[in-house]
DNA sequence: AATTAGCACTCAAAGAAATGGAGTGCTAAC
DNA sequence: GTTAGCACTCCATTTCTTTGAGTGCTAATT
């Protein structure tokens, strides 16, 4: 493989080219302290790289820039990513949003502050419906023939939704769609909880089938919110803002977020994965997007993403995503416990 | 002032500003059917147009452009705006989606569309809290020491809001409260519930106090949530994909939307207004903004607004603009009527 | 008196040529 | 195996030239 002294003069090159922007010359790395070598024997090293595929010339006469094999090598074996300060730790810390009610919205909240810190965009999937169950489903009058449907989940989440009836419901009526709520919806996975299961449901609701359909449908969109994951964005604009990343690419993918996202969280993949640039779903040019799982049972429940030029500062920004989503696995684990006792 | 032709004129550089974006030349000008003059005439015009302050050249020896006088002018009295088509008008009102249970969801729909037939960006302010009173407050158990609450307001728009309480509450606790929420808030205007209400609140409620004034902290937060009326904004990325548009000074204004708009809707402007480049609070260069007044009971309940490139086509995009306010401000009184007649 | 043809003038934009410099590959010496 | 030296390449920048659209003014025309 890879001789010492190849990979530090790779390694140079990818800093260099991250802290820059502009090609990296053979006399640039030979000015840094910890090579010793002349520039005529980078010069030559360099070459190897290039024929090995870690490195190009954007023209004959330019330095080096590093092809994406050359930045997953660094980013996989050379580079010495930095340990988080306490400072930094607590920052982080402070960050998350530890009284917000759901682990969405904490989600959330390292987002935005990892969009902040990093000035790039960043991505969440929220907690897979997996995690919840149904903990209460209500329906609330508040005029004529409109009606408020609320469902609750068991992670904390909640969504109305408001129906308008073709009739008043009759108190008797409203208390046995209620009854009949809490007996066959709580305790249902949000996932289980299906046009199957809808159909059982309506059937076998006898009399009151014609009157309170309308309802149950309801109730079935709401679980259907629940379901579909959302994927958010935060700090798109610290993306347009730069110049060397089309905005086109990037308004693209994030009208495609749902799709591009489908595939990425397989179990397949370690718990952090870099994308270059137009790796799979993910295209746009000299982007780079990590993806971070976010655990609970040791089972993926979401993920937090950051999309950066290519051009990163892996070294620094990796940590914070390793950080922020260990912290947050670790408190919703926690949460369960809580949970556990409690009950 | 000026005399028929220069007003052709004028009218004819706009409009063909307005197309090509390139300065017009008096040998354009008198290539157009329906002037009869020679380019020198015309020449002499404009240098005239140019002095009243209408036109301008960007140097020497282009052709001219509007300046914001001229914008103005020819907005005012110069363009024949087209009349809407009938198909026209079935588009549109095939894109409100009045099935929706808010009057501000109606207005956000008409928004979405706005932007996507118009490419540009919109921008809606909520229908005004003045115009809606609490109709219920409920709380509702989801967890140990958990609870959700909720409002209601008479315009359908709902928010919860969950809490996370010291101790459990008691069957009675939960009953005296939303009891004496009924008691005290159903019917109070979203605009009066303020902290000094919130003082006499918990003041007056005696024993309770000391369980239950978190929860009335809560709600509190809730009437302030829908107390400032959001200012949203649909299409950005429409925008920001022009060149001619600074897409900081986009992401600026829509940060600071609210600011922005604070005085806008003062009831001393008139229905339809339109803003150039840096009018007050608006400041995105080359850009203008229609807002056109969406009215409930005769007085100003929102806004609906367009922000795009200074050569809009303003003979199309007003039209439609007048089009939409107009149908939402017929929709929301009429359902008006429809509360009155079956209260 | 208003309009127009004609002409000299202006100036940005596009193209062409000249310059500078960073960086390379190769060879020969260390 | 490493390095100094040198010829070479090619982009970036500057400078100069050219082009052409458009103007303002004047004198002729209607």
């Amino acid at each position: 493989m890879l001789d010492e002294r190849k990979r530090r003069i790779l390694a140079a090159v990818v800093d260099a080219y991250i802290l820059t922007g502009e090609p990296v010359g053979s006399k640039a790395i030979a000015a840094l302290p910890d090579i010793r070598v002349s520039p005529a024997t980078i010069r030559n090293d360099m070459a190897v790289l290039e024929q090995l595929g870690y490195l190009e010339q954007p023209h004959t006469s330019a330095g080096r820039i590093p092809t994406y094999s050359g930045y997953r090598l660094y980013i996989d074996e050379l580079m010495n990513a930095k340990t988080l300060s306490d400072e930094e730790k607590k920052l982080l810390d402070d960050c998350l949003d530890v009284e917000v009610p759901t682990a969405d919205a904490l989600i959330e909240s390292a987002s935005k502050a990892l969009a902040e810190l990093t000035h790039c965009a960043t991505v969440v999937k929220n907690v897979a419906p997996k995690f919840s169950v149904i903990t209460k489903v209500e329906i609330i009058p508040t005029g004529k023939r409109m009606y408020v449907l609320l469902m609750v989940t068991s992670s904390g989440n909640i969504k109305n939704k408001v129906c308008r009836l073709e009739f008043d419901l009759t108190n008797e009526q409203m208390e046995f769609f209620t009854k009949y709520m809490a007996e066959n919806l709580q305790g249902v996975s949000i996932e289980d909880f299906d046009d199957e299961e809808i159909d059982r449901l309506i059937s076998a609701m006898g009399a009151y089938m014609v009157t309170l359909a309308p309802l149950l449908q309801g109730v079935c969109e709401l679980a259907e919110n629940f379901r579909e994951n959302e994927i958010r964005v935060q700090g798109e604009k610290n993306l347009l803002a730069r110049r060397d990343v089309s905005s086109e690419q990037i308004v693209r993918f994030i009208e495609n977020k749902n799709e591009a996202f489908k595939n990425m969280l397989d179990d397949s993949f370690g718990d952090l994965q870099v994308l270059f640039g137009e790796d799979g779903g993910f295209v746009i040019e000299n982007s780079s997007m990590i993806v971070s799982k976010i655990k609970k049972d040791g089972k993926t429940a979401g993920s937090l993403g950051l999309i950066g030029p290519l051009r990163l500062d892996y070294a620094k920004v990796i940590p914070y995503i390793e950080y922020l989503t260990d912290r947050i696995t670790n408190i919703i684990s926690e949460d369960d416990d809580d949970d556990e006792k409690e009950i």
